[in-house]
RNA sequence: GGAGAGGUGGCCGAGUCUGGCUAAAGGCGCGGCACUCGAAAUGCCGUGUUCCCGCGAGGGGACCGUGGGUUCGAAUCCCACCCUCUCCGCCA
């Protein structure tokens, strides 16, 4: 495939991109010593360029010769000469453009001005909290437990079909997927304007790249190596490469896209970390929301789909927070970003649920989403954004943790009734 | 899995046998203009992407699924791969 990074935008502002790699703990990349490298590119391009133009009026006119039945051979010759210094030519590009992209691939993108700066979480600015925490009369048990009491949660059963880090849902926890599943969409695709997707699971590499799981986090994904596809971590990828290589209409714009499906992680990062329950797990559910929107308009597209995802929350009472990330904490391809955490009372903390981000144009550029203003502009990149609207599993320990009574039992929060023929209680 | 057909611009579709005058006929769509009170119909004109140099005017390179090869020269010939479609088989 073909990377259409912006080395443009590097060329005249080196700056500001080193400070979000620095800022972003991101510095594998020598931004001067790409730039001198593109320079030279640029040096030994133009002569190259050169030299095949004369080719080819050559070649032209050995063409024009053999026409009218006149000898060549002396030009041949000629061309010949030419040809062997674009070989050599066309080598150095080559190997120069090959450094380039490599180098390109691995520049984050650059921070909104609105990031704080920070390494981690103690970093992070919490924008506004939702909703009454609960206060239990008795110590609220641990959403893994409530569902083992229950009989509707079984880890090791899960351990015989996959391993570790997978979980086995059974009645009503395993109705209860489905449930949000109808919940969400219904909510999204609805009263939000989303329109509702049923992807592929699996994705190609060209399509891990354009999203930019690749290559970055190649070791957090589950890879089917004999078909090189591999597991979609999020729907991310799917619905962002809906229009990989494609041209849309600015009329068009936003487009919103919401889709339920599998995800599979292969964490290998967090070991030891949320070793029980539904909190990490090696696959998870996640209802998630894309949108492709003019450049100019994409940080309100971010508050918008930050409602969206706090609407599902709402809708199930569920206690909240929402977190803008700091830069440390703002990942690779994304610009701005912020999460959902939601109240998990055994952890006595909040949990995120729902992370929703910019992406800029990273996304577009990778996968060559384009948009065109007026009937003869140029185009230009697409600006894409995601969030979750939500992960299923963790909502679904929200739910066990911050609806539980006292006898073990799970109080279904109103809006889920619905999906339960009615029924307001879990109770094994 | 077996047999066959095919991948060309926003879309459809010629060109491939017989390599050069082909960024690529024609049509549709789209934009503009004319005709009209207005519209339809009709007519005329214009309509690919990308990179490099240049303030600009402009000049040049690349691109006909992808990657190699042959050749002075490849959409066109050769090789490999990918994908799509049709029929048959198998299968949830």
């Amino acid at each position: 495939m073909s990377i259409l990074l912006d080395i443009n935008f590097i060329r005249e502002r080196p700056d500001k991109v080193k400070d979000s790699m620095r800022k972003k703990g991101e510095e594998e990349i020598d931004i001067d010593e790409l730039l001198q490298r593109d320079s030279h590119w640029r040096r030994l391009l133009q002569k190259l360029e050169s030299l095949r133009a004369e080719r080819n009026e050559k070649s032209k006119e050995i063409g024009q010769r053999k026409r009218e039945g006149m000898e060549a051979d002396d030009l041949i010759e000629e061309v010949r000469l030419v040809n062997e210094e674009i070989d050599s030519l066309e080598g150095n590009v080559r190997e120069l453009e090959g450094y380039i992209e490599e180098a390109m691939i691995n520049i984050p993108n650059v921070l909104h001005s609105d990031v704080p700066f920070g390494e981690d979480e103690e970093a992070n600015v919490e924008v506004r909290r939702v909703g009454e925490k609960p206060s239990f009369s008795f110590e609220p048990k641990a959403h893994w437990d409530i569902g083992a009491e229950l009989g509707i949660l079984d880890t090791e059963q899960a351990a015989k079909i996959a391993g570790s880090r997978f979980n086995v849902l059974k009645d009503d926890a395993a109705r209860m997927v489905r449930a949000l599943i109808n919940l969400m969409l219904d909510i999204q695709v609805g009263k939000n304007g989303y329109r509702e997707i049923y992807p592929p699971f699996l994705a190609n590499r060209d399509s891990m790249i354009g999203t930019g799981q690749l290559p970055k986090f190649a070791s957090d994904v589950f890879l089917i190596e004999k078909f090189d596809y591999f597991l979609i971590p999020t729907a991310e990828v799917p619905l962002t490469n809906l229009y990989r290589d494609e041209i849309l209409r600015a009329d068009d714009l936003p487009m919103k896209f919401a889709a339920y499906t599998p995800c599979f992680r292969a964490e290998a990062g967090a070991a030891g970390r949320d070793t029980r329950g539904l909190i990490r797990r090696h696959q998870f559910d996640k209802v998630e929301l894309v949108q492709y929107c003019l450049p100019e308009e994409s940080y309100d597209v971010l508050e918008e789909m930050v409602s969206h995802a706090e609407s599902i929350l709402q809708a199930l009472d569920l206690p909240y927070r929402v977190v803008l990330m700091c830069s440390g904490d703002t990942g690779f391809p994304q610009t701005k970003k912020y999460d959902l955490d939601v109240w998990m009372p055994s952890y006595n903390e909040y949990v995120e649920i729902s992370s929703v981000s910019n992406f800029s144009d990273f996304q577009a550029r990778r996968s060559n989403i384009r948009f065109r203003r007026e009937k003869d502009g140029r185009p230009e990149f697409v600006h894409t954004l995601n969030g979750s609207g939500l992960a299923i599993s963790r909502t679904i320990a929200a739910i066990f943790e911050n609806c539980q009574t006292e006898d073990g039992t799970v109080e279904l929060p109103a809006s889920l009734q619905p999906y339960f023929e009615g029924r307001r209680l879990i109770d094994g």
